[in-house]
DNA sequence: GTCTATACAGAGATAGAC
DNA sequence: GTCTATCTCTGTATAGAC
């Protein structure tokens, strides 16, 4: 049985320990505390990385148990199923892109933040460490509709985005034709792009390079004009346009 | 098991028909086949639209079986298995883009049937009737990664993407800088973006404006440069590149 | 070929000893 | 609080009557 943190969590021991010593009460409950938040905290990262590769269906609770090095029967102590547990990830996954987002130097500007976001949230889903959910159809979505938590840190992100996309779009940095809303979903949309999936797996391009054309593609679009259409059946944008843009 | 040769050797039914008919049995065994060719197809139409709903893993073959109106035990004599039969579903959806592509008027320049081709999937999508897969995690992959006829239905879709992808570069409608493969993942992971479902559920647009903002999205891209960008630290494009594409 | 009934496996959740 | 062992439910797949 793995215990990747490798600290020893045996409850008899733990006891011994507690037997032996004269430490005061205080002390006592305050180590068994910090030993149940590290466990905790074990569990989270564990089920965080799990939940990133697999995804909430595929991802099972014997896995984490494993992989957290105890009994799947401990979980339950901490949390109260499945759903309650990946829902606590993904706060925390909205938690962390705030405090990215927080962190961002002051001279950035707002087209800056945008593009840093996306690329910071892509780079976290090719390392195992997804902050936000990108299945669309996973059954996890209905706990997440009705979790409070969730719904706040998720309308906090949002709002944030928002403000940056208008700033940009005052600056000349996102062309005014994407209406807000379009221009939000499209960057939490491409911040999870399936396509760096598609890329990696044609083994084309290193992890780098593919997080890279997939914020190119995500900027490229914020910055062009959403009325070009080549299909309207007749009309034949001249060349120079597009190359006006390079 | 399959009954590879299409021959009845079920000692009943055999029995009863060559008794109280005395139609030839050409006549009955097409009568028959035909049956079954029906109540095949009606199975892979209702698990093509499980499948669009639902998704592999929360999908059920009671599910598909109930829709069908059938046992589900009547669906192992068609399919070896819950793989099998969501295989070959995705197979036919495959073919049923490459019966699309084919029919696309000969007037149509190159980046209109690109257009056209993302529009019809996103399209196909929002009916429930997904001709392609969007699930990246499902653990039908690895049962897609192993079947040749997906895999040479895949491969002649995106030879077919790959031509016109071509041709509208030299057209001056996709702008050179994108890489072939990079612009062939786009067009087939944009074909399936979740952002139709993201939009949908804001409800601030209606189903065709949706499908519309999102072929916009994928059609700007292509279109312009990939070389733009805005985070470079100290370089800020000038607004008038931006405004000269619209 | 189609049905009912059932075996079998996996995963979420719980019981009870320590 | 943690463990082992078990329950329960669901879903895939199969057996056997007709």
């Amino acid at each position: 049985m793995a215990n990747r943190s490798g600290v020893n969590f045996d409850p008899y021991v733990t006891n011994i320990n507690l037997t032996v010593s004269n430490r005061p009460s205080f002390s006592h409950v305050s180590f068994r505390d910090m030993m149940h938040r590290a466990r905790k905290e074990a569990i989270l990262e564990e089920c965080t990385r799990l939940l990133s590769e697999r995804g909430y269906d595929a991802m099972t609770l014997d896995q984490v148990a494993e992989a957290a090095g105890m009994a799947k029967a401990v979980l339950y102590k901490h949390f109260k199923g499945k759903e309650d547990l990946c829902c606590e990830v993904m706060v925390r996954g909205l938690e962390r892109a705030q405090g990215f987002l927080d962190g961002l130097p002051a001279r950035m500007v707002a087209s800056q933040r945008l593009q840093a976001f996306v690329r910071w949230v892509l780079q976290a889903q090719l390392n195992s460490d997804a902050p936000l959910l990108a299945e669309r159809k996973s059954e996890i979505r209905h706990a997440l509709k009705a979790s409070e938590p969730y719904q706040l840190a998720l309308q906090g992100l949002s709002t944030r985005l928002e403000e940056w996309i208008v700033q940009a779009q005052e600056a000349g940095h996102i062309h005014p034709g994407w209406p807000l809303l379009v221009a939000r979903q499209m960057l939490m949309t491409r911040a999870v792009d399936p396509m760096v999936d598609a890329l990696m797996h044609t083994q084309a391009y290193s992890h780098d390079e593919v997080v890279e054309w997939c914020v190119k593609t995500c900027m490229a679009t914020l910055h062009a004009s959403p009325e070009y259409l080549p299909l309207s059946q007749k009309a034949k944008p001249a060349k120079k346009s597009m190359l006006a843009v390079g």
